[in-house]
DNA sequence: TAATAATGACAACTGACTTGTCAAGTTGAG
DNA sequence: CTCAACTTGACAAGTCAGTTGTCATTATTA
């Protein structure tokens, strides 16, 4: 096995766990009544930051149209509250309600359990490397992109 | 930093580097005119199997309805090729043509020298160390399902 | 040999997103 | 100060990669 096959194999992994992750991870948010778009907004709003939907959809790297309808479904349900933003009159601060950190943080909840599941048979040291080597490999890919 | 805190950071890399890599793969692909479901069903036919559609849409994880128009569509530009299937009258064996096994091969080599700078700079053995744990960590989502 | 399953063609649908347009609000250069 | 250029939310349409459904034909199996 040379390292450039290992290499190889490691990109070819990380795209069969990406697809077995957000299956799983479907399933679990499906739970709450969330998609993972629903996740990844919450996700920029926790544990209290307050944003607009241009904001996020800059950071989530998405259009703005798809965080905003996506907003705009999570402020009727009750998961997001809005607030008078004194930089844009018709651009309000979104933050997460109780009822959405609540929401959030049961998301998170499950995410762990399955992440214990998924890591009690590897060794600290090994999960400590292979963290350290994605890392670096997300940088390589990422040189001069926005994080 | 605890051991959980690297799970969660790693599956979270995963992610990120799943998105960065798709991104990648999708631009290279399209100079090649090809989609990625194209390179999937290609690749289960490198380099000389000869699988049905129903074969390859049950390896693929996919509809098999999805897998024949990507086939179809694979065949009209003379990418692949279909011979007589001694088992199936209506259900012909699908190989990779010389304009398909070059194509594959070339978008090969393309991976192959994105896959080299992305992983120049890290040690062999954090790789094989990484590509071990990361299967680990397919085996265990995959318990008991199709792989 | 009759019921059941697998297959290819065709078409409709789906979900998650993007793109386009507009009117209201904001910014910055002169 | 003011006017052109930009940002924003609402609304609507389009796109892309797939799935689901249906049908007629072919295979399998009890």
């Amino acid at each position: 096995m040379t390292a450039s096959s290992d290499a190889y194999k490691t990109t070819w992994i990380i795209r069969r766990l990406f697809r077995a992750m957000a299956e799983k991870a479907d399933s679990y948010l499906q739970d709450s009544g969330m998609t993972a778009a629903d996740r990844a907004v919450m996700e920029f709003l926790y544990p209290d930051s307050a944003l607009t939907v241009p904001d996020i959809a800059r950071r989530y790297q998405v259009s703005r149209q798809h965080v905003q309808v996506t907003a705009n479904r999570l402020l009727e349900e009750g998961l997001l509250s809005s607030s008078d933003n004194p930089q844009h009159k018709r651009s309000p601060l979104l933050r997460l309600s109780d009822l959405g950190s609540n929401t959030f943080e049961e998301i998170r909840r499950n995410e762990n359990e399955l992440i214990e599941e998924l890591f009690s048979n590897i060794e600290i040291a090994d999960v400590a490397t292979t963290k350290r080597t994605l890392e670096t490999l997300l940088g390589n890919i990422n040189q001069g992109a926005i994080t």
